[in-house]
DNA sequence: TTGCAAAACGAACGATCGTTAGGCGATGAT
DNA sequence: ATCATCGCCTAACGATCGTTCGTTTTGCAA
């Protein structure tokens, strides 16, 4: 568990320690804040309380600084959503109710990955780029599967399965976007909410 | 109406034209891609086909062109809503419908520009990002304030207006980062379902 | 206490950043 | 015909960029 006086910054998947968590750490306030591109190594380095050649003893570039963050918020993202989809294997409401719980608290409980995951793709080179929309595919994929098999079984009625699912899933990763705790919501309330809208949306009248 | 073989880039409210409005487009171009700082102004210069120092003749600073685009997606966006909403006086359900119509088919014919209004405020400068906000602002009140019309007169129930309002808009920002032609979707079709859904979502079963 | 690997350092590399200064040629009104 | 204005140019400014190099410091094992 993280210290309580601040968001969490990583998830527990990540086994950097060290110097190297630090400068992961850093790296997620500040191009959570000011994108990619608008930070330089050398405030990196001092928000690390290293100068900035030291830096390249733990990592091989900026990029790779990059890639390491949004590969393990794309990651833990679709494990989570995995384990949401294999708890509730009989019921496609309830499973579908578990995978936007899910997705929202992923959103909630990383806001900074969420928004670097999502935003500053364009800075990867082309071979990370495209391992990380395979693992963009696994999520969507099940999140899209849920909606069609109820919808199949006659439980969903939507006009459009695809279309559902951007609403769905967009406006989870907005999320990410207003989130705070200073915003009087708890994330038990938000992921419920977004559930029980998920549902509605999900469901003719 | 611009040519048709391409998406259009600013909305018919900017008076720019010649080299200025050259300057616009290939700005909301790239920022739309790599995001302002990861386009020099060498690379917009070269885009309009003109010297990087020739730029000045035309604006201030680079920052000063991302907020000329800023403001615009944000002036467009808001006189829209107002369009909508005052379309709509007296039912509650067809002025949420023009809403959320309006806010996705801005989102669908301008993507890049809300792409850039929503991810770059970043890089304004604070007198520039207040500006912005209040925009902002003035938009997500129309929302709120119909959402909570419609609560108040019955024909709504929702757990959370704020939460209520977080789905909805948050859904059709996020068009502006998937929606192409070669999706398959018409305009039409997607700002059509986005408001069924959004009724869906505001209605009990 | 010595030895060694890990980690930090200062200095500098070439490249590129946003911006400015000053000049040159075409255009259009007087 | 003159002259001011405009749009673009070349050249360069100082600053900062990501990264590399070789050295020194640190902390722990022998």
């Amino acid at each position: 568990m993280d210290d309580a006086d601040d968001v969490n910054l990583l998830p527990a998947r990540s086994d950097a320690d060290g110097t190297h968590r630090r400068l992961l750490e850093v790296a997620l306030l500040t191009f959570g804040e000011r994108g990619f591109h608008g930070v330089s190594v050398r405030e990196l380095a001092e928000a690390a309380g290293i100068r900035p050649s030291s830096m390249y003893a733990h990592l091989a570039s900026k990029e790779a600084l990059l890639m390491e963050l949004v590969a393990m918020g794309h990651e833990e993202h679709r494990d989570r959503l995995r384990a949401a989809r294999d708890s509730e294997p009989d019921n496609v409401t309830e499973r579908m109710r578990a995978l936007v719980r899910a997705h929202v608290r992923l959103h909630v409980e990383y806001p900074l990955l969420a928004r670097v995951a999502n935003r500053e793709l364009h800075a990867l080179k082309p071979a990370g780029l495209e391992k990380v929309r395979a693992i963009r595919e696994e999520a969507q994929g099940m999140l899209l599967q849920t909606i069609q098999d109820g919808v199949g079984a006659g439980v969903f009625s939507v006009p459009d399965a695809w279309l559902a699912l951007a609403v769905i899933g967009g406006s989870g990763i907005r999320v990410a976007e207003w989130w705070s705790p200073a915003m009087g919501y708890t994330p038990q309330e938000v992921e419920d909410t977004y559930a029980d809208f998920a549902i509605r949306l999900l469901t003719a009248p």
